[in-house]
RNA sequence: GGAAGGGUGGCUGAGUGGUCGAAAGCGCUACCUUGGAAAGGUAGUGUAUACGCAAGUGUACCGCAGGUUCGAAUCCUGUCCCUUCCGCCA
């Protein structure tokens, strides 16, 4: 979301933002719209003003002006009632766009159609080289009796897992390895909700609308009081009570602390790290990655926000900084991986710069993402209402950033498929042993 | 899940249909007073939005959304949140 006014200076960078984005929006229909609205919203704004000045003669008015004054007041009452349903008409159609409209990208981000025109920054750390056959995560899982795919699909159904023995306890070294290192830096630590109101995803930008939309939303919905299937039907006297949903990612949660406030400027940038499960419907993705646990409906995250001030400059330092976070526990992790910058045509509508970093999988033998890095100046504020008070006390909205700092899953299977040696066990990297029982230091096969 | 009470400006809190954008107090800002401070005095002090270079003017906002009415902080409906008690429960 960003301000009619700017659109209004910006047209023609906004649409071609829009195009490089592959959002379908059409900046001079939404502007057109916009005058449509504002005309509607002077006449009745006249018409309420002459009913105020009514309303004002009434105080003091006899008897028989009264009479007149009523008859006059149904008047007023009668026009609004034509003009109000048609600046409400006005106003959805122009809701409806404006939501699309996107954040005009870094001019050095790389313009492309999808994924495919990433460009790749810099690769780091060494590809390990195997005198065999390196195995995938999902035959080491077996071997070592620390995932199981097959009680996770008949219990959870389709892309669920059980994480047991050292690949629970690994998890949980990861997670807690990486909450230490936030604290470390200096970024304020949070387990916030991953229960969340409509609003906490619209604000961020998980919703493709203004509202849920079952088919392209990836986003798990739940609710306390009435059947599933009834979740989007508001039956007569039936509540959709408790209609909430599940995040993919701590961010929303995180951002969404700060909805409706206004913060000092000398707060201003607040770090947080986060820690949540994470889970995501993969309704887009059916057929994709079907198996092993590279794409699953729930994980574990920490994830980083940043909050910041409207500073474009220093978001971009403040990013360099988050992304530095990440690469910093890769390497910790001895893991080897690229960054990318990601193009326009793969970067939703919100972003202003995003990297990715992806870590090579020798087993799957492909690079996979494990952590995106992403810019939104006040694209997510101004949804949230959140702001802040400069020095020279002009409230602003502040601009916000968000990267992962390691998830549980994707990870793992770097771990294991790095890790793997030839007679079957896999060792355990350095950094996390201190997180496992006695300190361990290898996991072998059970069989 | 049951019962009761409550959400008003930065805070406390008055207000049950028209004189209420909203009393009063606190806080805050400026000025006066002072050697300086306190106390005291005077004035000011919300947000959003439309038009405008601006001053300003209009509109909206008393949790949120609808409704009744010529007119709603006030009446009605729904909803969200908070507090207390009971029940259930990790």
């Amino acid at each position: 979301m960003l301000e009619i006014k700017y659109i209004r200076e910006n047209a023609e960078a906004i649409q071609v933002a829009a195009n490089n984005k592959n959002i379908d929006l059409d900046v001079a229909t939404l502007l057109a719209i916009d005058k449509e609205r504002i005309e509607l919203l002077n006449e009745v704004e006249t018409l309420k003003s002459v009913k105020n000045d009514l309303n004002d003669m009434m105080k003091s008015a006899t008897d028989d002006e009264r009479g007149e004054i009523i008859a006059k007041g149904k008047k007023i009452k009668a026009a609004l009632e034509v003009k109000l349903p048609e600046l409400r008409t006005v106003q959805e159609k122009y809701q409806h766009l404006m939501v699309k409209v996107p954040t005009i990208p870094a001019t050095d981000v790389p313009v492309g159609v999808d994924e495919s025109e990433n460009v790749t920054v810099y690769e780091k750390g060494e590809k390990k080289t195997y005198d065999f056959d390196p195995l995938s995560h999902v035959d080491l899982a077996q071997s070592l009796d620390i995932i199981d795919f097959k009680r996770g699909a008949a219990v959870s159904g389709y892309r669920g897992y059980y994480l047991k023995n050292e690949g629970a306890e690994l998890v949980m070294a990861m997670m807690t390895y990486a909450m230490h290192k936030m604290i470390a830096k200096d970024f304020m630590p949070m387990i916030p909700p991953t229960l969340v109101k409509d609003y906490a995803l619209f604000g961020t930008g998980y919703f493709s609308g203004a509202q849920y939309n079952h088919a392209t939303d990836e986003v798990f919905q739940v609710s306390s009081s009435m059947p599933a299937d009834d979740f989007n039907t508001e039956h007569k006297g039936q509540k959709a009570k408790d209609k909430k949903f599940l995040v993919g990612t701590a961010e929303p949660s995180l951002l969404a602390y700060y909805a409706d406030q206004v913060l000092a400027e000398g707060d201003l940038p607040i770090r947080i790290c986060g820690y949540s499960p994470c889970y995501r419907s993969e309704i887009g993705s059916h057929g994709r990655d079907t198996t092993g646990l590279y794409r699953v409906h729930e994980f574990m995250k920490i994830e980083q926000v940043i909050i910041a001030p409207a500073d474009v400059d220093l978001t971009e330092k403040l990013q360099e900084e988050m992304v530095a976070i990440s690469e910093e526990i890769l390497m910790e992790l001895e893991l080897p991986y690229r960054k990318l910058a990601i193009c326009t045509g793969d970067m939703s509508a919100g972003k202003y710069r995003m990297f990715d970093l992806e870590v090579w999988m020798p087993g799957l033998e492909r690079w996979g993402e494990t952590g995106s890095a992403s810019n939104f100046l006040d694209w997510q504020s101004r949804r949230l209402n959140a702001r802040y008070k400069d020095a020279a006390g002009n409230v602003k909205h502040v601009y916000m950033l968000n990267n992962t700092v390691l998830p549980s899953v994707r990870p793992l299977i770097a771990i294991l498929e790095n890790f793997q040696r030839k007679d079957g066990s896999v060792e355990i990297p350095k950094v996390l042993r201190p997180f496992m029982h006695s300190n361990k230091k290898v996991i072998t096969a059970k069989k």
